[in-house]
DNA sequence: GGAACGATCTGC
DNA sequence: CAGATCGTTCCC
């Protein structure tokens, strides 16, 4: 088993659209539960999609801070999302994490998951198996917080699939998702 | 103070 | 395909 080293600040500062595909084939880790990421979007100050567009408010307030801590929201009354904060600090960008692949602690994910098959590949579904919440909204992934992103050698895919981004209304041409090809 | 709208998921 | 379900944001 490669070791795994945690991923630095500073591969997180770039611009979001660039940084996102980089975070393909990365880990997540919390407690006894690992994954690795396998769907990113990418969301920059700039962009009408963006929770950040509008300026920073007490709910974005992680966005506009420095780079490697969790945005984690509450949408559609029920559920919860992971961001990873991008940029420099003082810019409001992130990459969501859309879809992970359960390597350990699938156990604990299915019980978190009330049984169903799909563990984490939604990035509700995903918080939930990894039982990421609003306690977590801030968490800093690049130090020694309960929750890490980490790289275990595997790179991000040479041809990541690209394609429109989820769930929005505005911007929906910009193509700013990216998901590791199947084997 | 009120209303509209979600970066979604599930079961029918 | 529609319902669940409530915080955030914007407008009056």
């Amino acid at each position: 088993m490669p070791r795994r080293r945690r991923i630095q600040r500073a591969t997180l500062a770039g611009d979001a659209p660039e940084v996102a595909p980089q975070l393909l084939n990365k880990l997540l880790v919390h407690g006894e539960c690992v994954g690795r990421i396998v769907e990113v979007e990418a969301y920059r100050e700039d962009d009408p999609a963006s929770h950040s567009f509008r300026g920073p408010t007490p709910r974005t307030r992680v966005m506009f801070g420095p780079p490697g801590h969790l945005y984690v929201y509450f949408t559609y009354g029920m559920h919860h999302c992971a961001n990873v904060v991008t940029g420099p600090d003082g810019t409001g960008a992130a990459v969501l994490l859309r879809a992970v692949e359960p390597l350990e602690g699938i156990e604990l994910m299915r019980e978190r998951r009330h049984g169903r098959a799909q563990l984490a590949d939604g990035p509700a579904k995903l918080c939930q198996a990894f039982a990421i919440g609003p306690e977590h909204d801030g968490v800093d992934v690049c130090s020694g917080d309960a929750i890490g992103l980490f790289d275990d050698g595997v790179p991000p895919p040479d041809d990541p699939l690209v394609g429109p981004r989820v769930g929005i209304s505005k911007a929906i041409g910009t193509p700013w998702r990216w998901r590791v090809p199947p084997a």
